[in-house]
DNA sequence: CTGAAAGCGCTTACAG
DNA sequence: CTGAAAGCGCTTACAG
């Protein structure tokens, strides 16, 4: 039914190595027969085996993202967005691109090395992994080419992309400091979350730069999670009654962070400024508009794929492995801006 | 370096189509050999190789899910929900699952069918095709098995998953009516989307079972972007001071509007209602909240699957290729209710 | 510029 | 319960 090399070579009468030939872009074939085998090939809608490629090449690689916990949080694009800018990356390059989902459950049952192997994979990029995960252990020693969003490993064949989370962070948490604020709340999500170590490195590092002593008690973790943050935010502010500003490592917490400072009756930023962090769309649209740190996923994900690249073509150094997207503070309603005070 | 069938049989003592069977599940092996080949397979890290058995088996099939237009709008995740339904499904089928993008540029390079043929694919999910897109003339005559979301066809070989728009469109209006708004626009989005035209005929119908002449100047296209929206919803308002409520065909378009009428010193829903669609994440979060038409995309993207491997598997009648998917109407604030009068 | 032949790593009747 | 052998649709030296 469906027309295979050797069909084509026979109408074409020539052998499937010529056939072959054309369809890969070898310049040593007759013009005219190339016309006439790209004829034949149309004629009966041929079109190569990838399969078939795959196997008898040792060429044809292809890339896969793997996106764990794709049961996802409906509130972020975040996932998506890596998906397009890996995807716009294996576009324009020779690598075949496929995509699969992961979880802490699947992760028990395969290894990761088995995974790939099954599936021909020649490199892969992986998302939201967390360093609980089976695979994560796993990828600290893997000798398959590797490129962790987010996560930092210490081994030539894995490499990192991410934003500089502590400098975003410390500069977040200046920006308060520089407007006033000195009794900084920080709302973090796991302490086993790559990101928010640094993100709460950075939070310290503001502090101490301003020589304000840090208060473990106001360093709290909420799991990324939105409800969570809620009740947290509360307990937090009940208990100091002296904060009047929160640095929370996502928008989704500092989204429950503001339902509940409603809740209390108080008000942002007038009595409690806030900033989010990732800058997903909800933080542009919703009362008052969130302060944010920036991420660009679509960006995060293609080079994450183009470093992936790399790492397959040629031994890198470990200082090469990382690779560091720029971040933006995204300056909107939700901080209270004023004067230092010479206090 | 990888393990191959070969090298387990060697170590294993056996012949590698015996190996072949224990990883197919064959129960015709004896329970020892069946328990060392595991154990020599687990001690090589051996993992059998799709490419080869793809193309060795007739029988392995892969399904594809091709968004068309990735390049996406940052503001909803349905894209992301459709491809985390295709994938449980896949999941747990004995379907293979890969993910492509598309554009109407890539379209025009080459064919629906070439695109399939060269990746092997058996069956496709597509979502987010436009009717002046070359693959939607090319699938209405297909023969290659599809599933489209949101666009009907009339072939056996292609089915169709999707809320009843029409019945969801009537509703919304049936429900502004009923709270006494008799002037009420709509804001759609492209005459040339088939769940346009569904949406506007629910619309159209909902008034006339109301007795309402549909004024056609009260119809706005706004090509489902935001900003056109807003613009749409400006004039719209400025030239007919006399309506009361707004029906969009997007919570995207909703939200352009809101601002629109918030510029225009006019409040939701206190001087004008609206309704949207889709119920993506913003409308929840919005000021005031949108009430909006929901439709469970995670959803429609596994029942599409799950349709697209039936038409697979068997012939089937035209009227069984459609399937339609609950949609539920979320009341929020951004109508205002009131008593119908007896006027 | 062209083709014969080996081989990629599997599956699947078939024979025993 | 096990194995020898053909074959899936290609690519790639190699010879001419």
């Amino acid at each position: 039914m469906r027309a295979t090399i050797r069909e084509v070579a026979k109408v074409a009468g020539v052998s499937i190595a010529t056939v072959s030939k054309v369809f890969n872009g070898y310049s040593d074939v007759n013009h005219e027969t190339k016309e006439r085998i790209l004829e034949v090939a149309k004629q009966l809608d041929y079109a190569p085996n990838m399969a078939a490629r795959t196997l008898s090449s040792k060429k044809q690689q292809t890339i896969a993202l793997i996106l764990n916990e794709l049961n996802f949080n409906r509130k972020s694009t975040m996932p998506l967005e890596v998906l397009d800018g890996v995807h716009e990356f294996t576009e324009q390059s020779d690598y075949e691109f496929v995509f699969y989902g992961t979880s802490t459950e699947k992760q028990k049952d395969k290894t990761f090395r088995q995974f790939c192997y099954e599936h021909n994979i020649s490199g892969v990029v992986i998302q939201g992994l967390k360093m609980t995960d089976p695979y994560y252990q796993e990828i600290r020693e893997t000798n398959l080419p590797t490129v962790l969003i987010d996560i930092v490993v210490d081994n030539p064949k894995v490499g990192t992309v991410a934003i500089d989370n502590e400098a975003a962070a410390y500069e977040a948490v200046d920006y308060l400091i520089r407007n006033n604020h000195h009794k900084i709340g920080m709302i973090n999500g796991s302490r086993n979350a790559n990101v928010s170590i640094f993100r709460e490195a950075g939070y310290r590092k503001a502090l101490e730069r301003h020589h304000i002593v840090v208060n473990e008690e106001y360093i709290q973790y909420a799991n990324y999670e939105e409800d969570i943050a809620y009740f947290i935010t509360k307990n937090l502010l009940n208990n100091h009654s002296d904060i009047t500003a929160l640095f929370c490592a996502s928008d989704i917490m500092a989204i429950g962070a503001m339902r509940a400072i409603k809740d209390m009756g108080k008000n942002v930023p007038g009595d409690i400024s806030i900033i989010g962090f990732d800058d997903i769309v909800l933080a542009s649209y919703v009362t008052p508009t969130l302060t944010s740190v920036a991420q660009d996923m679509q960006k995060i994900g293609y080079e994450a794929a183009a470093l992936l690249t790399d790492i397959i073509n040629k031994e890198m150094k470990d200082t090469e492995n990382f690779r560091i997207i720029p971040h933006e503070i995204k300056y909107r309603e939700s901080v209270k801006e004023g004067i230092k005070n010479a206090d």
